[in-house]
DNA sequence: GACTTTTAAATGTCTGACAAATGAAAATTG
DNA sequence: CAATTTTCATTTGTCAGACATTTAAAAGTC
């Protein structure tokens, strides 16, 4: 591990990069204790709070983790599916909002990913998802229900699609498509009908399921993605008129 | 903006957290600048390296740039799709590596995600992406070819395919699942057999994509998660077997 | 042997300082 | 007056040294 002091780049982000060289290729395993902060700062030629500031780059990144104590010192740690999650949710949350990205370009995306899912969630899925899938679109039926609870509930709806594939890796991936589309479908304002509309949609999709019948969870995804689309489209057009009114 | 000095976590912990929240809950927009060092431990009533230690955690995440001189500053960066495909695999390949997961798993969600694509891809592929994915299905008929070239060439093909959708949300989603699959994938020893076999598959892939038949490219897909997955059986069965021998 | 105290090691934080980069204002020059 | 150069203030990057806090192991005590 050797870092480039006459580099433009910081040297706190040298060494971080360095050691997250390490951790991937495997150089350094889980649960691994790298030498404590002053070994660093001796083996790079650098001071401590130099180091402290590479060290707090991977914790960000929970690529590590610190303890203190006599028997302390920053670890190895193994990346769990939940910090992956929230991690995937939270770049591509910002991914979408930073990024002028349409909303049509992140629907098509997310549903064709859901659509992926479908097929192994009507196979596997346990009386335990379906349970939440008909709790969610019984949450949605609620009159009264604000739209933001509506879309939460939404988002609870197709994980309980997702999770029912059995598979954490398809979770996690899907995790950030799912919940990146919450704050665009926040911007929307639902009608009785379209809620209507909607909770149909999500009981045919949970019928297939339970009856194992993965065609028709798809075409109704389908039917779901088209929906929401038709829907964005008259909003965000409603709104676009209103303000050529509003500011000739 | 408001961190408490009792709570048990760090406080560098506790600032990042305090600015990440203003900045996907929009207080602070793209390309602002955040106070100086100076001005936010004025704020936050600590020490400049404990703010610098926060700075840098958010500099790990992309979520901040930082610049110096005069005007410098800390600015809150645009989150590209390029910074957020990197992350992605970098998250992506740690949760594989890290958690033991099966080589069927992460190939039954990467084959999922990508049959997703296959539809979208058929239907607007340009013929840019075609050459490349001819480009790479020639790169891999070469003899004399290591593993480890073809898995990356295996890698550029796929992501051919993948980016032909012209879906930005869909791609940087399936970065993660494709690439994060080399690393197992070059686990594994491939014949010229194999590789034949996969050459021919991913012909009938781009076959299927030039001629826009995405039921096709589907069913292609299919065949090659089933090849790739009894691949992987074998080889992992034949090291298992010797490894019995080895050390009983 | 069980309990308490001490101690050493490590991270967390602070203070103060200097170096280096950088843009803007001021001074100089044609 | 315009163009160029110089100066300068601001800001991040880095360093050195110190103290506080936490923690577990070692030493001491009953």
């Amino acid at each position: 591990m050797k870092i480039d002091p006459s580099s433009p780049a910081d040297l706190s982000a040298q060494i971080a990069a360095a050691i997250r060289e390490s951790i991937v290729g495997g150089q350094l395993i889980v649960d691994e204790r790298l030498p404590s902060e002053a070994e660093l700062a001796d083996h790079f030629n650098v001071s401590r709070p130099t180091v402290r500031e590479a060290l707090k780059r991977l914790a960000a990144q929970s690529l590590i983790r610190t303890q203190r104590g006599a028997t302390g010192g920053a670890f190895v740690n193994r990346l769990s599916f939940e910090d992956a999650y929230s991690q995937q949710i939270t770049t591509s949350t910002l991914l979408l909002s930073m990024n002028a990205v349409s909303f049509d370009t992140a629907c098509e995306a997310r549903y064709a990913l859901e659509r992926a899912c479908a097929p192994l969630s009507a196979q596997r899925r346990s009386p335990d998802h379906l349970a939440t899938m008909r709790a969610e679109i019984h949450r949605q039926s609620q009159p009264g229900l604000t739209d933001e609870a509506f879309c939460a509930s939404d988002v609870d709806f197709h994980r309980a699609l997702v999770d029912g594939a059995g598979n954490p890796v398809l979770s996690y991936q899907l995790a950030g498509a799912v919940e990146a589309m919450q704050p665009l479908m926040n911007m929307i304002t639902f009608t009785a009908r379209d809620r209507a509309a909607i909770v149909a949609l999500h009981t045919r999709i949970a019928n297939a399921v339970e009856a194992q019948n993965s065609n028709a969870a798809c075409a109704a995804l389908s039917d779901l993605e088209a929906e929401t689309r038709g829907l964005a489209q008259s909003v965000f057009a409603a709104r676009a008129a209103r303000s050529n009114v509003d500011a000739p």
